[in-house]
DNA sequence: ACACTCAAAATTGTATACAAAATAGCATGC
DNA sequence: GCATGCTATTTTGTATACAATTTTGAGTGT
């Protein structure tokens, strides 16, 4: 997961409340004191300003002037715009890792994706092995991204995918498609180390449509199952 | 320039300074402390801190730790991706809004293009129509992204456009393809407001490429100034 | 004249104290 | 019983004090 401890207790303290949230440990919709966090981080409240400061920054939470802070809630059209614009970046992304990976870089993604073999051949495997699973899966894109070559690109798809990635796991986790995505991902990875830049693309602009449609369908079932809820009543 | 000012002092100071920045009053490159900022904005370093550590975020400036904030400075590269995103981003955007402009729309664009022709007409006209000019010429893009209807699509490139903002300021206030980039935003908004999502893409995305060859000329020949002086030396 | 060391100054990082505002709870009136 | 208004508490916003670290510069020795 890269967890990468600065040395200033500010980067703590943001590194800290950034994984909380974007696991899920603090639920999307919470609300968050300073103090709260200041104090069971053993911090005092200056360093956990600063932290949300960046956080609201991210997206990752949402804060209004002397009202706190409150962990972002997505609704549908959020992630339809995400995910629009995760297409037209991760598609670019990749044609420009097809055409600058290296052998290093290429011997990189091929085992990202055997550790996601390994990791769906378990037999039985428990929700913790599924979580590694998706989060290679996203990692896989991050990568792609950085050996894009275009520093920006990365960074703004890394935080797309830091803004998604709670909710990315929550729904998916209870999907079935995995080894659709599993195959697409071989087969980008595939275009990539081909040098196919323009099939690379492809693949990847319709992944993230995929993606894209398996999430807004279990959104959609969600909402419509709360509207029934309330007509009922 | 849509100077709001919030009612918190963190608000004001993280305007106030990215206004400094965005326009150039403090130069790309220069070191800023806090108390300086404090000082000049009669405010404490609390505010001025959360403010930088906003524009951290934004690429406006770059801070490690305790050694202070420097202004970013853009290389030729960095414009290079920056100008492939925006062409990604842009392009898009301006085909949702041809797709989405309503009527009051239309009416908004045209009217910032009969702004430009207006200060393009001035004669013996001072830099400080010129930089107007520029200026709504930038926020023509804005408004486009606004209208797409995609916000977080609109947020990601205003961030963009901000870090831009000041380098094309300085370096196309010297260069006289104005004409150029006139016609090219009129025929981009013709085909808005024509409903050709196809056509306004297209032709958004050849005015970014077009923007850029014109700023990295710029800064290439700059750059082989340097050297040529680093040279003879 | 140059390099090196050490100390002083400046600057950021963190904690805490105080002020302002919003929320919540309680009491009062209808 | 419910709504309304006031107070009390909680929570954020700002300022300031202190600690830690980096930078600067003077001074000394070679």
């Amino acid at each position: 997961m890269a967890k990468e401890t600065k040395n200033t207790l500010r980067d703590s303290v943001y590194s800290a409340l950034k994984a909380m949230i974007v696991t899920g440990q603090i639920p999307p919709g919470s609300r968050v004191t300073e103090n709260d966090i200041a104090a069971r981080l053993t911090v005092s409240r200056t360093p956990v300003r600063e932290a949300f400061n960046r956080l609201e920054r991210d997206g990752l939470v949402t804060g209004r002037p002397r009202q706190g802070y409150v962990v972002t809630e997505f609704d549908i059209n959020m992630f339809r715009e995400a995910f629009e614009i995760r297409e037209l970046l991760d598609g670019h992304a990749t044609e420009l890792a097809a055409a600058a990976a290296t052998e290093a870089d290429k011997a990189r993604l091929r085992a990202m994706l055997a550790e996601c073999e390994r990791l769906a051949a378990i037999p039985e495997r428990t929700n913790r092995e599924k979580f590694q699973e998706l989060e290679v899966g996203i990692d896989l894109h991050r990568v792609i991204a950085e050996i894009s070559g275009n520093v920006m690109l990365h960074g703004m798809l890394c935080g797309i995918l830091d803004k998604c990635q709670h909710y990315v796991w929550t729904e998916l986790l209870w999907l079935d498609e995995w080894k659709i995505a599993r195959d697409e991902h071989a087969e980008i990875v595939d275009a990539i180390c081909a040098g196919d830049a323009s099939r690379a693309g492809t693949l990847a602009r319709a992944h993230v449509r995929g993606s894209r449609d398996n999430v807004l369908r279990l959104l959609q079932a969600k909402s419509d199952y709360r509207n029934f809820l309330a007509k009922a009543s």
